[in-house]
This record gives C-alpha cells, structure tokens and sequence, in this order.
DNA sequence: TTTTAATTACGTGTAAACACGTATTTTTTG
DNA sequence: CAAAAAATACGTGTTTACACGTAATTAAAA
C-alpha cells in the first residue's frame, strides 16, 4: 500500500516535531497557506518524547521532524515513529544538507529531506509527493545524494556507528570552547573520561581533531 | 527622546528581516498572537537590501534583524538603518549567543538581543520593552554581557580589530581542519607565520581556542 | 612621502589535544 | 538472566595549540 487513499473530506492531520515554537508556528504558516487541495489539521510537538506521546494518542498521516532536537534526536524519532506506525509518512527537516542526516534520516526510514530555507511552494510539493506515497528531497539534497552514489548502494551505511548521550553532551561542549578538563568539571567527572569520549567521537565520526567536532556540531544543530 | 509616545489607536509596524520565510512566518504568528496592548503591522523583507528599500518607502517603527544573512550582514543592515532612520528601534535575533555577534549587533545600533530559541511571551516582552526605549536581552545573552563585562565599559569594543583578508583565509583552513603545519605548506608559509595568524585571530575575535574559531568561520560564512 | 596596516617570522614555555592501549562498572536490552 | 552497549577511568607518549614577546619587510593610505 504505497499510495494514501485520501477521500473526499478526509482531514490530512500532520504533526510538526521541532523544538523551535518559531520553527514550528512558520511551518504552520506555509501548510495552512493553501490547503486547496489537501485539508490539513496541524499538531504540534517540541521534543520527539511529546512526538511520540501525541502518536500514540492519536492517528496522524505525516509528520514533518527536524533532524536535530535535543533529547530525542530526528533519527531516533523517525526510527521509532516507524516502528510504531509505518503508516505513518515523514518528511525529515534539516538546516544543513550534510550527507550524514540524509542518510540518517532516510535510513531511519523518513520519506523525504528538506531543507529549512525552502519556500512554501516547495514545502506543499514536498507534502504533496510524501503523502502520496512518494519520495521528495529538496534540490540541494538530491545533488548531495546523487554525488555519493547513496541511490546506488542501498544500505552501505556511511558511518552509523551510535553517538551515545553522553557523547552529545560532550560535544556539545567542546563545541561551545571549553577543555577537556573544563567539561570534566562541569560533568562532575576525570579528566580521562572525557579525554575518552573525545576521541571516541573522533573515531566514531571520522574526524581528527577539535575544528572537525565542532563543524560537525554545528551540523547537528548542537549549537543555539 | 527614549520613550515611545504610542497613543491610542496607533499601529505599531514592525519589519522582520530574515532570509528564511518559515522564520519570518514564525515570528509573524509570534507577534500577532497577543496584540492586545499594542496593534502591529507586520512586514517582511528577506535581505538587508529589500529590508532599506522598505525603509525608504514606509514608516517603521522597529526591525527585527536576524545577524546572519547573505550578502548584507545582520550588523551592517543594522548599521545603514540606524545611520537613515535613527529612530527605528531595532531587536536583533540571532541562533546563537556569541559575545562577538552581540557586540557585533549591538555597536552598530541595536537596542536588543534574543536568540532564535526564545518564545512567545519572551518576544513580546523584546518588543515591548525596546519599543518603550529601553534595551531587552534575553537570558543566556545578558549573561554573556556580564561575564564579558560588556556593561562596564561603553565602547571599548571587544574585537572591531579588523580581520585581514590573510587571516580570514587562514581561519578557513584551521576551520575545515587543517594544523597549522598544514596550512604553512598549503600557503607556502612559515609555519610560525601561520601561529601568528592564529593568535591573531583569537586576540581580535576574542576567542580562546580552536573551538572559537570553527565557530566563528561558520558565522562568517566561510563554510559550506 | 611619511605613517599605518598587513604580512611575514622567530624564541620560549606551558597547556591541551591526539593516539593507542586496557579495564571496571553500570545500564539497557534481548 | 545473560549479553551488549554505555559510561567510567587510567597509562604513556607525541603532537599541536596557546600565550607572550619581538621584529623585519611589504603594501596601502593619509
């Protein structure tokens, strides 16, 4: 059943994750800005823990997930959306078109990607071609996707090894300046602790140094 | 003049100036949703440009700024309205608070600071309180002005140390996460000379380490 | 043309990051 | 409950960054 059977008079609901009320109340905007063809009802969470709570209250036809949020990250919403309600189709929402949240997302098991700066034209293309059973990226991250050959080999999975809690927490902060041993203070915690974590994040994404961890970071939307 | 005379029935009009529409859309639905104290006009503008031209048509009472925009800055936007319209009383928002963008913003004229993440009550309070002549910063950015003891001293300015074409490149390279050694090779420099752009940089951003600098050139835009 | 800003470069020392291990405890999950 | 994952921590050594100076050459501006 890939095609949404939408009768006339059913009520498309969306539910809009993003932890920014901004964010959210803009998308809201866009949606509702020509609902012509498609009626939509609009609900709303901040964290994926509410996303997931409000799903199993009620039945939703799409949900439209940013990639970062703090506790629960995008991936990890999408993945347990899914497992949850399969139905359910999901347009993932990115500041950046970093190849690792598309492919995060989209292996999470989202049914599109795009990006923030899109215009309301291409966000209703986007929901239109999702809920139809289709697949949507926005320009930028269609190149992305083409470019790393990711349409060709299925499920090589490009890094995916877990970034633990933990492991945000930290790189958050040596994202944010402070030293190891700064944040080995601040956690309560050794100095060599940290000094692992940092160089597990390293291995883990591929990086070498500290310029690497704080784009990737920034990219993650660690930073606000 | 510091207080705002608003008498009955007059229409406060606001301009949002934001590249990104779902940001605009937000804090338009932000602001309208308890007008009741005061009636707003809301208009866009999505560059610094569009924004001047705006402002050469109408009569605005204040700007909400994002920092960050293509090819007219958030603080030389700021700068050109404050220099054509000193009265507009001007909010600036931004997604992060680096004590150089406050500063940034805030030298070239603004009369308040919030982040992106901010709701709703918290952005009519901004508004309120920089429509009535006063100054708003919301939380995390006044405490970033007290540390720096921004306060105390009017206009020292923190870095307004011009950053050189040289040191501009350099920080890219330190950014996309070259060492210094690196980029001695890379620019067929001394690998010393490269330290000293380093330093430089650190001295006139007011920054302490490598983290900064990442964050900065993504700021700047230098990366992408 | 003089003065200023930019680019180049070095010396010396300390602090921090990076690399590679190992290893225990706690928490989560099948 | 057993197995796996996450969080904790240490040892040792090398490399890089950071801090504070000084200073010559070159390009730009007054």
């Amino acid at each position: 059943m890939e095609t949404n059977k939408r009768k006339h008079g059913h009520i498309t609901s969306v539910l809009l994750i993003d932890d920014h009320e901004m964010v959210r109340d803009g998308l809201k905007v866009m949606l509702l800005s020509l609902k012509k063809d498609i009626r939509l009802k609009v609900d709303e969470a901040a964290s994926g823990e509410e996303a997931l709570r409000k799903i199993a209250r009620n039945d939703f036809d799409m949900a439209i997930i940013d990639y970062q949020m703090p506790e629960l990250s995008g991936p990890e919403t999408v993945c347990r959306i899914v497992r949850f309600k399969p139905a359910i189709k999901i347009l993932a929402l990115s500041n950046y078109d970093e190849l690792a949240y598309i492919e995060g997302m989209m292996h999470a098991g989202a049914n599109g990607f795009v990006l923030k700066n899109i215009g309301c034209g291409e966000l209703l293309m986007a929901v239109r071609t999702v809920l139809s059973g289709n697949t949507y990226f926005c320009n930028s991250v269609a190149l992305k996707i083409i470019d790393a050959g990711l349409d060709k080999k299925p499920h090589t999975g490009i890094h995916h090894k877990t970034i633990t809690p933990r492991e945000l927490e930290v790189l958050r902060l040596i994202a944010v300046g402070l030293t190891n041993d700064e944040i080995a203070r601040k956690l309560f915690l050794s100095k060599r602790t940290i000094d692992t974590h940092r160089q597990n994040l390293l291995n883990k994404l591929g990086l070498k140094n500290t310029a690497g961890l704080v784009r990737a970071a920034y990219e993650m939307k660690l930073l606000d």
